[in-house]
DNA sequence: TATAGTTACTTAACTTGTTAACTAATTGCT
DNA sequence: AGCAATTAGTTAACAAGTTAAGTAACTATA
């Protein structure tokens, strides 16, 4: 034990341990569903992601799932090799990678979507819809702080 | 897009996306100040856990860093190479392994002390203390309904 | 309109995390 | 007391993430 332990929060306190053990807790009681239906948690983020705009360059997607590019690419190509998506070169910018939903990938969304409503449910259930309503939003807001004055920054610098 | 988009959450309000996004933000600032003190983010995670307690086994360390046993092997093991921690075989249960902060691992966490609520002082203001204390509150009581339930569960089985 | 600089993505080498099988020790049951 | 079942930790094989270097395409500027 550190002689003084004011030096820092409790664990229980500390906001990345702390957002990575609530996430753990839910994603507990969520792998075994993945599991069951043959996909990593990562394929899963992608998955949802992409099935929220029409199209996708594969950046966007790496940010938004919290991914590197390195990753993005090859969960990509085994989300292609299962029929999920489909990934074609941008003609307007041919660096670019243009991702997409195909009808199996979102059928397949469908598909799980009775089992993933379940278990939220019932999650926020034993946690109370307010408060879960108050943890999202209370996480998308301070995301917007923290983003906005880093953008200020770098905005600064040059 | 999927034809039905209000089959699942948008990302952005989905908990585990959220959970991890919002980490995600705030590793990107903390980040650099462990790649300057040459130190991992799971090893970071087991100093302060196993700097909370007099001595803790190791399952112990790996559920509060939510971590694997494998990898607590590991992490254990450069950590001792380093010098931060001890590990000895406990006396009265001789499968179970105690750690501890040594001096130098304590002189370690002090080091970086300064560093570290600098940064989080800055984050916590960008954020707004008051909202700060609320998401650290509201994980923390998530934490224990889901953990209530969960073991009541595991209870009611047998 | 060259070209230096940047961006998007991929590849390769390395480091980590994960799963499963294993050893050792302890507990529970009869 | 004796033995099956459980628990703690490690090891080994594999899968995934990470870093750095590389390629191709685009952008800004002189």
């Amino acid at each position: 034990m550190t002689k003084n332990p004011s030096l820092y929060d409790p664990t229980s306190r500390s906001l990345p341990i702390s957002l990575l053990r609530t996430r753990e807790l839910i994603m507990e009681v969520v792998r075994p569903m993945l599991v069951r239906h043959s996909i990593t948690e990562q394929q899963w983020r992608v998955l949802r992601v992409i099935s929220e705009d029409v199209r996708l360059d594969a950046s966007t997607v790496a940010a938004r799932a919290c991914l590197l590019a390195p990753s993005v690419t090859r969960i990509v190509r085994a989300l292609e090799k299962r029929g999920f998506i489909s990934s074609v070169r941008d003609v307007s910018d041919k660096r670019r990678t243009v991702l997409q939903l195909t009808e199996a990938g979102d059928a397949f969304l469908e598909k799980v979507s009775p089992e993933s409503a379940e278990i939220f449910a019932k999650l926020r259930r034993t946690v109370g819809a307010e408060r879960w309503e108050q943890l999202t939003t209370l996480l998308s807001d301070i995301r917007s702080d923290i983003q906005a004055t880093d953008t200020d920054q770098s905005d600064a610098k040059p």
